[in-house]
DNA sequence: GTACAAGTTCAAGTGAACTTGAAGTCAAGC
DNA sequence: GCTTGACTTCAAGTTCACTTGAACTTGTAC
């Protein structure tokens, strides 16, 4: 049943049948066509809404899940192999956040980036490397 | 010139317009209609990027751009006044990052995210108080 | 037997942050 | 005088992650 999912997750009905529909969750069905959940669906769910907070897309997420194996329940372990790459991430992110803040406070403040003599800043060596609308204030890779 | 700020900045000329309508930026006209900005713009241009890293939407953006001076060049003073309220939020961030990270070290990796007796989760008495699409394993009031 | 809640599909709408395209202006270089 | 490049406006398109609405079926309660 698909309210008691939503309930029970906190997901909304309507992002629960989006979610299938882009394969990151299952469901069997009943005769009469309504969805029937695994118990397991819930800790899937539970992983793509962190997943969401740490900043990743629903698709970069259905890559991970698809990662689960497909034949049985996955384990413990299978889980936290998954959650290693996402602790990296999180480090990551963190760091940016500190460098940001690092940023804000040393560089904003002092007038810095103006862009002229900042050590976050580097223009010239870096513009046009990174993609299109590249921010290289952030020395960033990904760019979003 | 438009262009010559979209390189400097790192940040597209169609982006730049774009900010100008939303009112982040501000700009002259020659007599042929050309944007000039002010050097100044692009230290607002850096605090903008800054901004969306850490989260910020434009909407949010423009309502801090709004509280520097509209009279006189903005001081370092002005900038680190802004830049204050953001060191708080970006400690949230992280604070809501190491959250987590324990909570895929700790809980899907035990199993307890099947939700009946994690920590970091709590329905029940959580339910239904936030908002459309609420998740209560994130501990969030804003749920974006 | 009929009301009602909960489910179904499918298409279209939403908001954020831009980008793209069409059509036109303007100054410089050849 | 004509091409080129950089700019202009304005409308429409794009991606992401959903939500909303219309039209319909199913199961339970009275």
């Amino acid at each position: 049943m698909i309210g008691e999912v939503a309930k029970r997750s906190g997901v909304a009905a309507s992002a629960l049948r989006f979610y299938e529909e882009r394969g990151l969750i299952k469901s069997m069905r009943e005769g009469s066509g309504q969805r029937r959940f695994q118990r397991s669906v819930l800790r899937r769910i539970a992983f793509i809404v962190f997943a969401q907070r740490i900043g990743l897309t629903l698709d970069e997420i259905a890559t991970e899940l698809a990662k689960l194996p497909p034949d049985r329940a996955p384990t413990g372990t299978d889980w936290s192999r998954l959650s290693n790459t996402w602790t990296t991430r999180i480090d990551e992110r963190i760091a940016e956040l500190e460098r940001l803040r690092a940023g804000l406070t040393q560089c904003i403040g002092c007038g810095c980036l103006s862009l002229d003599r900042c050590t976050l800043s580097n223009p010239g060596d870096r513009a046009g490397r990174l993609g299109p609308g590249a921010r290289y204030w952030l020395g960033d890779k990904t760019t979003r």
